[in-house]
DNA sequence: ACGCCTTTGAAGCTA
DNA sequence: TAGCTTCAAAGGCGT
C-alpha cells in the first residue's frame, strides 16, 4: 500500500505539504495522522493510474508516478493551490478537488499511457520531453506560453496572487522578476506618512507578497530618504544612491536591477508597457529596434496621491470601474476634506517633489511637455497638436457655463483655481 | 494600438 | 505676472 509522506516544500518557499508516493507494501499507522486517509490515498492513486498488477517494473512505475506528481505540484503552482485551498476549503472538499485536478491533468496528457502499456522507453522519452518543457518554461517565465504549448494547461494555470504577471520560475518558485503594483506610486511608498494610507512595502512589489512566505528580492532600506540633507544624494549610502545607479543600469532600471516604474519608455502609457512587458517577452526585439530616450514621469501632486489612495475604496463602494466617473467622485470628496486632511497630501506631494528633484536633478517637466512640438517632431505631430489645442480651448469655453465640477464652479464664480474654496459645489 | 474621458495641482509657456 | 496649457494616474470605451 502506498503511503503519503508529508514534508515541507521549503525549496519552494511555501509551507505546504509535499505529498509523494512511496513504495507499495510499506503500510503503517502513520497514515491515520496524515491529512489524507488511507482510503483517500487509494482513491487518489486509482484516479492517477489504473495500473495493471502485471506491470513488469512496478517500482519504476511507482517512481514515475512520484516524479510526475511532484512535477505537477512544483511546476504548476499546485503547492500554492493547495496552500490556499486548505485554508479556504474544508479538507475533504479540497481533497476531492485536488483528486479531480490530478485526474484531469493525467488524462489530458496521457502521461500514463506508456506506463500502462509497459513501454518504459517511450515513457522515459516523455520524461525527458517534460523536463525540456519545464526548462523551457523556466527560461521564458511566461505563463502565457502554457496555453499554446499545452492545450490542456489553461485548466491548470491558476492565477498566481503573489506575482502580478505570473513571472515565476517553476523550478525554484522564486520570484525572478517583479512588477510595480498599480496601486502604488514609485515614490509614494518611500514616504512613510501613514501606515493606513501608504503601504510601506516596496513599490515594485504587490502588497500580498510582503505578507506571504514567497521568496523575493531584498527590499532596500529606504527609511532615511527624507532625512537626507540638502543635496543628500551624494551622501547616500551606496545601496541607496539609485539615481546614479539607474543611469548606469540603463532605462527603467532600479539599482536593484528591477525596472524602475518612474522611468518608462516614451511610447505608450506606462501601464500598457507593464502589461505587455512580461506577457509577451518575445516582442521585446521589436521594441529594441526603436531605442528611445526613457521618460521620467512627473511627481504626483497632492490630489493624485489622494486619488491613488482612495480609488480602490471608491471602486468598492460605488462598484464603478470607469476612471472618469471615479475621478469625478474623488474630486468632490477631495473638496469635502478638511484643510488638515488635505494638508497631509500637500505635505506628501511636497516631499515627493523634493525626492524627485534629488533623484533626477536635471529633469524638468518640460522634458515631457508638448512632445509633439519638441525639436525633431514631424509636421503631422505638430498638426495633431494644433487640433488637440483647439479642442481643448473649445472645451474650456464650454466649461465656464457648466458648474459640474469644483474647477468649473470656480471658473463660473470667478474664484482663483489655486487657492479659493469652491463653496457652491460643496 | 492609441486617444479620450475626468479630476486637481505643479510647472512650463506666452502675451 | 496673469492666464493658459500640459502632464501626472486610472481603466473603460471608441476608433
Amino acid at each position: 500500500m502506498p503511503q503519503l509522506s508529508s514534508g515541507g516544500g521549503d525549496d519552494l518557499g511555501a509551507n505546504d505539504e509535499m505529498i509523494s508516493f512511496k513504495d507499495e507494501g510499506d503500510q503503517d499507522e502513520k497514515i491515520q495522522e496524515n491529512a489524507f486517509t488511507e482510503r483517500d490515498l487509494a482513491d487518489l492513486k486509482s484516479s492517477l493510474v489504473n495500473e495493471s498488477e502485471t506491470n513488469q517494473s512496478p517500482n519504476a512505475a511507482v517512481g514515475t508516478r512520484e516524479i510526475i506528481l511532484m512535477r505537477c505540484w512544483q511546476g504548476r503552482k499546485w503547492l500554492l493551490l493547495r496552500g490556499l485551498g486548505t485554508k479556504l476549503l474544508s479538507p475533504g472538499l479540497f481533497k476531492v478537488i485536488l483528486r479531480l485536478l490530478i485526474y484531469v491533468y493525467c488524462h489530458c496528457f496521457g502521461h500514463f499511457q506508456a506506463v500502462r502499456r509497459g513501454q518504459q522507453n517511450e515513457h522515459r522519452g516523455y520524461q525527458e520531453k517534460h523536463r525540456e518543457h519545464l526548462d523551457g518554461v523556466s527560461k521564458h517565465q511566461d505563463g502565457g506560453m502554457y496555453k499554446t504549448a499545452y492545450p490542456g494547461y489553461p485548466f491548470l494555470m491558476l492565477p498566481d496572487p503573489y506575482i502580478p504577471s505570473g513571472s515565476v520560475s517553476p523550478s525554484s518558485n522564486k520570484v525572478s522578476v517583479v512588477q510595480q503594483s498599480h496601486g502604488m506610486h514609485p515614490l509614494t511608498s518611500l514616504l512613510p506618512y501613514s501606515n493606513d494610507h501608504f503601504n510601506p512595502s516596496p513599490p515594485h512589489l504587490p502588497t500580498d507578497m510582503s505578507q506571504k512566505g514567497i521568496h523575493r528580492p531584498q527590499s532596500q532600506d529606504i527609511s532615511g530618504f527624507y532625512s537626507l540633507p540638502q543635496g543628500g544624494v551624494g551622501q547616500m549610502p551606496p545601496s541607496m544612491g539609485w539615481f546614479s545607479h539607474s543611469l548606469m543600469l540603463g532605462p527603467g532600471m532600479h539599482s536593484t536591477g528591477i525596472p524602475h516604474p518612474a522611468i518608462v519608455p516614451p511610447s505608450g502609457k506606462q501601464d500598457h508597457h507593464d502589461r505587455n512587458m512580461y506577457a509577451k517577452p518575445h516582442q521585446e526585439p521589436k521594441r529594441e529596434k526603436e531605442p528611445k530616450k526613457p521618460v521620467i514621469k512627473k511627481p504626483l501632486n497632492a490630489f493624485m496621491l489622494y486619488m491613488k489612495e482612495m480609488r480602490a475604496k471608491v471602486i468598492a463602494e460605488c462598484t464603478l470601474k470607469e476612471s472618469a466617473a471615479i475621478n469625478q467622485i474623488l474630486g468632490r470628496r477631495w473638496h469635502a476634506l478638511t484643510r488638515e486632511e488635505q494638508a497631509k497630501y500637500y505635505e506628501l506631494a511636497r516631499k515627493e517633489r523634493q525626492l524627485h528633484m534629488q533623484l533626477y536633478p536635471s529633469w524638468s517637466a518640460r522634458d515631457n511637455y508638448e512632445a509633439g512640438l519638441r525639436e525633431g517632431a514631424g509636421e503631422k505631430n505638430k498638426a495633431d497638436w494644433g487640433k488637440k489645442k483647439r479642442r481643448k480651448r473649445e472645451k474650456q469655453q464650454d466649461s465656464t457655463t457648466d458648474p459640474g465640477s469644483p474647477k468649473k464652479c470656480r471658473a463660473r464664480f470667478g474664484l482663483n483655481q489655486q487657492t479659493d474654496w469652491c463653496g457652491p459645489c460643496r
